[in-house]
DNA sequence: AATGAATGAGCCTTCATTCAT
DNA sequence: AATGAATGAAGGCTCATTCAT
């Protein structure tokens, strides 16, 4: 008696978790080039052959990790939105964008590493970049509310500083304390009272 | 009849920067693990043989390029202590900073690689956090001069900054205009005259 | 409610066709090892699990259409002994044959496969060899009665002419009309009126 | 100091010989998909990776075999036209036929293989083709000066016959004597004196 | 009777490295 | 100093086969 259908759309859900969770973790350690299918099934602890039973190629899956990546970046746009004052409105992004860093530092290592060799997975750069521009264009508008100088400059500088600190994050969690470093940023442009 | 001592030493110097600058080149664009021996050695225009007369291994090339960047790095590093003022000092710092990162693009990229996976040459991740450290007290020593309230976190920041606006530069150059970049960095600290 | 054994019975046997049919089919398109049990699945529309379900292996599948192509075999060879006058005995054996690669054409196939390739199925061979000697043994005292000249020999001919226009037609059934190669073989044996 | 050209030249040319010999003989008998890389690397005496230092694929080594079979089909059909007489003419395509497929035995094989198979190598099929009909174009000129009734068919079934002997010769060697089905066929076309 | 998830050996191919010249 | 032929381990991927359901 064959299993259901149900049971078996559960397994592979399962499984499929199981092989994009060992390979996000083995590529942002070691990079795509440097994860062979071999280290992602023991990682996954499946067979080699499983894993190309849920996914055609090695690219695929990194093309499944993004695709995931995709829905969590779609999660956390929702929590900018939500305030409706401008200072506060900030205060939320910075605690979205560094909880963000904090949870999904894996996936951070990953967009990095394809964004540096396009040649990979190129379209993932396009995605982060389209996510970016939304972004700067959200923060330039609370900042113009804000009522700073040069908002589009100014937002492009605080985008960087933000990457920049999640850069200097991931490469040595310890060196950074993420709390401190948005409180310091808030203070900036906090309205004076 | 052989070549004197002193033309096979150029020789030798001359083919030895051919490998490192080929490699540099394809390492910052298709990584370290993407890169193999052969594209080397044809980028380089010698045979693989000769790669290895050179260095015994594919990771000993890589350590011979951190070697070099190590050099351009200490050259660098020379020009922020030239002036007196702070101000002309940070100024300078930026200058030197974007600098690098413009006509050092390649070093860049491969430092940021090799900085997201530990695995491949650890102790370049160490050389680059010694170099930023090193930056970062110097930024901190400017900004208590120039009179900012909190310059340990302050420095973080713009350290954070300066590296974030790099990133965005190597993922898209033409997303960045590094002057007015600076410019507008530089206007946040100009004191009041 | 459990199926009837004699539905059963039915079931199996339907579906042992349907791979058997299946295989031919491919086996005779992409060769033996050119052929995989999941592409038999697919073409079949069952389960692979189920295919081993009937058959013990790949081999045992390729055993089974050999046996197939016996009892068709066995088919074919009464009716080279139905009529009692030589020369229509000759036209009905070149009749039959002729009809048998027009509607076997994959059968054929894959006994030259087989044939060529010893090793996957080596008394395939046998067996086609065996049936082809009894031919030869018929085709000879066909032409004795006849009158031809050197029988064996004439009847060697003969048979390598006929496997030379099949093997004609399969490579390219729009180069050959059997029909007409047909009547100018017989032609060639007509008694005079 | 390295080899001299010369000397690269020459070993490339043995050991690519040395592949294409293993490789035809292997895929002759094996078949294509039946031989593996690593069967022709230890047919040929040599290391599976250095296959890939001559050929791109394993697809590019049954092309190269190609390459080299129609070499020695051009060979072959210089013999036929050097006779002006038909008959002798006759006599010498057929020595030459036969003598092909005695010391090229594993060229027809494989030409066989190929074209049941035509997905493997479809321009084997093309090349096998041509070749057949200019030989059929030749042959029913021959038969036409030799006062033959029906030339075209004639030919092909003259043309049928040679294949199929040829077909039988190499599914079994010992049944056929191919000097005595020579001299027979010719026998049947002997000009009366 | 039937399914398809799972395995592991083996396949084609690449690649760091060695070696004869 | 220089070449490129040669090696063998490892990489991505396929496939016959097994097994739980």
């Amino acid at each position: 008696m064959p299993r259901t259908e149900k049971q078996n759309a559960e397994i592979r859900e399962r499984t499929k978790a199981l092989i994009l969770d060992a390979s996000l973790r083995l590529f942002a350690q070691k990079g795509y080039h440097g994860t062979s299918i071999n280290d992602i099934a023991k990682e996954a602890g499946i067979s080699k052959g499983l894993a190309y039973n849920y996914f055609p190629s090695k690219q695929a899956i990194a093309e499944g990790i993004i695709q995931n990546m995709l829905k969590v970046g779609e999660e956390l746009a929702k929590e900018f939105y939500k305030p409706v004052d401008p200072f506060e409105r900030l205060d939320n992004m910075l605690e979205a964008s560094f909880n963000y860093i904090k949870e999904n530092e894996d996936y951070w290592k990953l967009i990095l590493n394809f964004s540096l060799q396009p040649d990979v997975l190129d379209y993932a750069m396009k995605i982060s970049k389209e996510f970016n521009d939304k972004l700067l264009a959200e923060i330039k508008s609370i900042l113009k509310k804000l009522g700073v100088k040069n908002p589009a400059m100014e937002a492009r500088l605080l985008g960087a500083m933000v990457d920049g600190v999640s850069l200097h994050y991931i490469i040595d969690k310890n060196s950074v304390d993420l709390k401190k470093v948005k409180k310091a940023i808030l203070d900036k442009y906090k309205p004076a009272e």
